[in-house]
DNA sequence: TTTATATTTGACTACGCGGTCAAGAACTGA
DNA sequence: TCAGTTCTTGACCGCGTAGTCAAATATAAA
């Protein structure tokens, strides 16, 4: 019927991502994005309608792909203080690069200042998911007797989850992964029971 | 000899950093600064030499400011625990307005992502001297014995510190004053002996 | 009053941005 | 082969930006 697509929209949307991860949605502009991608202009608005279209894709992807990868993480490991453990290895990032971009939904939620609606959704989703994993494995220490019982469950992880956002912000700003890290085993070590 | 200057520079520079410090550095424009300090651009370019030097000033005006009322506050307290709560209390702002900038210093931090020496300069110096306030009450608490002795008081003090950072970003993406307060007033109890 | 110096003012430049347009190219079903 | 539809391409538009220029203005020393 018509002519087919040159390209793969899904790896270009994985692009335009680590782009939009790298520089924030306002420093990245359109000529940004067609070097990188090698698709023009007007083709990627055949696709997305626009930048911020486009923006929110790409932040959906990274929010739900690092979600998939931190369950994952959680769920190889039972003793709930490993599981916060493993939670706290998994938001932080392995390779240079990648550290120094932070935490894309992070950089978002400050880029947006909160005034953006579908932004802040995706804020909520991704602090309300990894907030349940943290609680589910500070529940069961607190039932196991290996975490602290004086606090909620809630209350601690919502505790934990701050501490990981200052940890994401960190990386960003320069700190070493040992640095982060070290803060959120501190982090980790002040709720053992 | 010449004529005289008709504006504060003082004053200009206060009203420029309030700028900045509501919409970050990129996204101010000069317009934006002539609109709110009545000065036109080329005077603004007679004092500070570009947009960057204005900002650079500006973000070093609000780490003074900020960490004097920090220190005041502190020096009001002589229990160490209190003396942390009022470090706490400090960092968080009363008003919904101010709130919701958060704190330009970390805005500052993410926007420029570490990339620019001047900044990343801001950023420690605002840090370091947190760090050290937190750090002299922590370890008056641990020799008083109010405060746990099985971490340093410097690994405590970058803990808290972390805790603060994290705090600060949760105000500004829309959280109230109370979930922020909170955060932190469990941060502190964690720490109790 | 004159002169040297600094400030003020608004027009101006060059550029990069997000987004649009129109024409040509490629594919499929008839 | 042809018609219909979508994709691709590069030129284009209007706008807002940081920064510059030069003329007018105000002051204080000589």
């Amino acid at each position: 019927m018509s002519r087919p697509r040159e390209f793969d929209a899904d790896a270009v949307l994985r692009q335009c991502m680590d782009v939009f991860w790298a520089k924030g949605f306002h420093a990245t502009s359109y000529e940004d994005l067609t070097r990188t991608t090698q698709v023009k202009k007007q083709s990627l608005y055949g696709v997305f309608k626009n930048k911020r279209e486009l923006f929110l894709k790409s932040l959906a992807l990274y929010r739900e792909e690092n979600l998939a990868i931190l369950e994952a993480k959680a769920a190889g490991e039972t003793l709930p203080l490993r599981r916060l453990e493993a939670i706290c290895e998994g938001v932080l990032y392995a390779d240079e690069a990648a550290r120094q971009r932070g935490c894309m939904v992070i950089n978002s939620a400050l880029e947006f200042g909160g005034e953006d609606a579908d932004v802040n959704r995706e804020i909520a989703q991704m602090a309300q998911r990894t907030e349940a994993l943290i609680e589910e494995a500070i529940r069961e220490g607190q039932a196991q007797g290996t975490i602290a019982s004086r606090f909620g469950s809630r209350e601690l992880a919502v505790y934990l989850g701050n501490a990981i956002n200052g940890a994401k912000m960190m990386e960003k700003s320069g700190a070493s992964r040992e640095e982060a890290a070290g803060v959120l085993r501190t982090s980790i070590a002040l709720l053992e029971a």
